[in-house]
DNA sequence: CGGTTTGTTGAATTCACTCAATCCGAGTGG
DNA sequence: CCACTCGGATTGAGTGAATTCAACAAACCG
């Protein structure tokens, strides 16, 4: 199946049917909401912290991370964003932003009004569920990094981050045949694992001699799904797929 | 102030107001809010991997804990819940469970009803919000756990922790003077940082030397609130507490 | 009490880190 | 068309923070 380039809206439905059923209705009131398209470039911060944002940012094209600094400079990176993700839906309620979210790799950014998506959930209130739902599976995401990061080998680590971006990237069609696109440098893995980068190339190169990935440029390529979901014990319960989309 | 045991409807709303500003009315609804009390004593099991429960558990007495364990069998703590807390409430819109809550103490529960939390939220719309901002505050401890344990060394990992716990229960009137319950074990902080048993041994007897705690049975005793929080990176923002609740 | 859990200590080990240095491909400009 | 730059990937060698393993002390509990 070869996709032409969803519309934005196309995108942020397919992406929240994935998680929640929708009605027609629901899909034409979502398909009205204004979205103000932006183009940004590699390593743009797009919300920091202490922001207070009026609007989301629904991702089009391209990854955005979610990131975090210590106080001695080391950068957590506390999640990946690809298209059809909205990174900042938290702040429909929480006021002031603790997190910072930037591109990884050229943009294409859709910002939807606070004010519009509230109308929407005053209309529909099932899509208040639906947000809602969605903010709680990035929470989700969030623990099973946290088990990653915490208990897990380099090795498992790397390949569990694997198999999340592509089992992500397939529900919204961007990860045919165990390929896709993962523009992230080998420094933002590391800060993403809470490895160092000359590790994570390190643990690459093995992953590569062991069969379970295979990289050209910024495509990752999985020649064997079940390996490597075994060698990253990925369960993808965390991602609360509903079946229609797993299948 | 000594504040003698609030009643669980008080706990709740006390909990609430430190995150959501209530009105007078609903409170008083949340004060009708069904609650079956339970008791239960220490490492049992509340919540479970895999299951579908059709009610929310309230924290009234006691710490429970999050946790997921790897196929090595590695525990990871993902988050410790003290009274007022509502750890489950995801449940509400992610059926099936995807993590274990169980208790690191015995523990006095309150059980409340799906169906009836969300007949209150269609009543008062407004405390579907404060309901929702609640889990998302949760996903921000999350997030400041993966910054925590990721890339902070052992000793600043486990200061940020007791701050943490400092601040979670002062909001809800069990701080008082720097001194608190802190019931959780050494093997259980290091389940919780991502450190061994041994090495949370060693790291708690150096912040007990730099005098930054001192511990008498389970009660941990801050004497200074500024050098703990400067020796944890400690800033609550990520908690997105309201000023009145912060004073 | 006796049994069990929790906390403490020592010694050897290792996984991952630090610190460079080098390599490489993609642009850029002369 | 080649020199130059620059970000990213790769490699080597030495180091260290935290681990493992194992034993022991102390506190807790029925």
């Amino acid at each position: 199946m070869t996709t032409l380039a969803p519309t934005p809206h196309e995108l942020m439905i397919r992406k929240m049917e994935s998680i929640f059923p929708l009605s027609v209705e629901e899909k034409q009131a979502i398909s009205a909401l204004p979205i103000q398209l932006v183009d940004i470039k590699t390593n743009q911060d797009i919300v920091r912290e202490g922001d207070e944002p009026s609007q989301c940012c629904l991702i089009l094209e391209g990854f955005t991370c979610m990131y975090k600094v210590t106080a001695e400079g080391k950068r957590q990176i506390l999640s990946l964003y690809v298209p059809g993700d909205v990174p900042d839906m938290q702040s429909l309620h929480l006021k002031v932003i603790d997190i910072n979210i930037a591109s990884i790799s050229p943009c294409k950014l859709g910002f939807i009004q606070h004010k519009d998506l509230r109308q929407l959930c005053e209309r529909y209130p099932r899509l208040t569920a639906a947000f809602w739902r969605e903010t709680l599976v990035h929470a989700s995401i969030f623990r099973e990094w946290l088990l990653n990061n915490g208990q897990r080998p380099a090795y498992t680590r790397i390949a569990h981050l694997i198999c999340e971006l592509r089992m992500r990237l397939k529900v919204v069609g961007l990860a045919e045949n165990g390929t896709f696109e993962m523009p992230a440098t080998q420094a933002e893995l590391a800060d993403a694992t809470g490895i160092t980068q000359v590790h994570t190339n390190r643990v690459l190169q093995v992953l590569r001699a062991d069969g379970l990935i295979s990289t050209v440029k910024t495509q990752m390529h999985v020649p064997d799904w079940n390996k490597l979901k075994q060698a990253g014990e990925f369960d993808s319960l965390y991602l609360h797929l509903i079946k229609t989309a797993t299948a």
